[in-house]
DNA sequence: CGACCGCCATACGCCGGCGTATTGACACGC
DNA sequence: GCGTGTCAATACGCCGGCGTATGGCGGTCG
């Protein structure tokens, strides 16, 4: 698809979509502020002569990255999970898809933490705010309230981004793919984050008892 | 307890532990790469030749921010939060405490996502462990299993970072602490992260519904 | 009162990254 | 084959941050 342009002596051409590209691989390798011309040039086998000619600046490029961040990880992970019409599967299948590729991880836990050029958050929180929602209808489509929808959702999303996270810093404590631990813990998170038919069907808060009645009002 | 030393013309003097908080501040505001010296100075009212009197780098700047940080999220959290004697409270404890300073939070974040000096990595990796740690023996203490334990523990943990990345990336979509909605979420969490009765009797793993069955070989 | 010490200011050289200007090598249409 | 357009190399100036060297000033002690 992207289409390599290359001189008869076997040079290849690079594109702007080749910078963005290599943009995004920097950001999951050594974050938003690592995404330097210089460097990446180098790493491209070209100079920043090259930069350029295809940008007016730094900032350019990541926009551009982000864009294309931004339609990978909304419009066409969704698309494929919104194939799954059962909303429990949808939801396994948005977590799943998602992890599927450390890299998109990386650069996912990256963008959330890069403050520098302000606008970032903008995608972060597009991004974020999308995946929540998609979570949020999956839950209102079991039949909870609105409410109860929104709590769950919330759970599972933070779920799965202290997932990310984890498996970052104690990657040690995170069961890799291949031990049984890991399939053992994939289900009892599914499982964990499923509101019973109980609350599904009664859309009763969750009993309470005793050591969780007072939760102050803390800051938080 | 930090005494502070001053000329007659009540010119305040700098020590160490100043410029240490001053770094942890900016690590909290700006990331670690936003350590800089100099505007650091500029912050503090003096110029880098006062820096260069106490550090002999940067690099030493970071490792006493780091090392006053872990000392302060590590021995003095944990130590209040073991007072408490049921291992449900300790857990709730752990959870609020934390959380109730914003500062402590975004400084947690900043350190998790830096990767520039590599040794940060240790502090946070070393941190982040005593307080799985911490979860999991909460867990134990339950009565579960120690793979029990610790399928409980990752998913509190996991929720309670995913909880701070949510409160940052999207703050909209948190409920606030002085609205209901805030404490209804909390005492939903309280009740969805801890097991029944019957798990902690039984030990028995939670039932599986065919939705969750297959959980695949995904790289995860 | 003079010598010394603790804390800070000033000035300097260095480096890495940004952005610009200029030139150059191919490819392609004519 | 000759301009023209495309993509890249080179060279330059700029800026911000790091680290050093040196000097200064108040406080203290003998």
């Amino acid at each position: 698809m992207t289409q390599r342009r290359m001189t008869k002596t076997q040079k290849v051409m690079l594109t702007a979509q080749d910078w963005a590209e290599a943009a995004l691989d920097a950001i999951g390798r050594r974050g938003v502020e690592g995404v330097a011309v210089e460097p990446l040039a180098r790493e491209l086998g070209v100079t920043k002569g090259s930069f350029y000619w295809h940008f007016p600046n730094r900032e350019a490029l990541l926009v551009a990255a982000l864009k294309r961040w931004e339609a990978r990880e909304t419009d066409e992970v969704l698309e494929r999970v919104q194939q799954e019409v059962d909303p429990r599967a949808r939801i396994k299948r948005l977590i799943t898809e998602v992890n599927t590729s450390k890299r998109a991880s990386r650069v996912y836990m990256a963008l959330s933490s890069a403050n520098k050029p302000a606008f970032v958050r903008d995608y972060v929180e597009r991004v974020s705010k999308r995946r929540l929602d998609f979570i949020i209808d999956s839950y209102a489509a079991l039949g909870l309230s609105a409410d109860n929808a929104r709590r769950w959702a919330l759970m599972t999303f933070s779920v799965f981004l202290g997932a990310l996270q984890i498996r970052r810093d104690l990657p040690g404590e995170w069961p890799s793919a291949d031990e049984p631990a890991f399939a053992e813990y994939v289900r009892f998170l599914m499982v964990s984050l499923m509101p019973s038919e109980l609350d599904a069907a009664t859309d009763a808060p969750p009993p309470v008892t005793g050591w969780a009645a007072n939760s102050g009002g803390q800051e938080f």
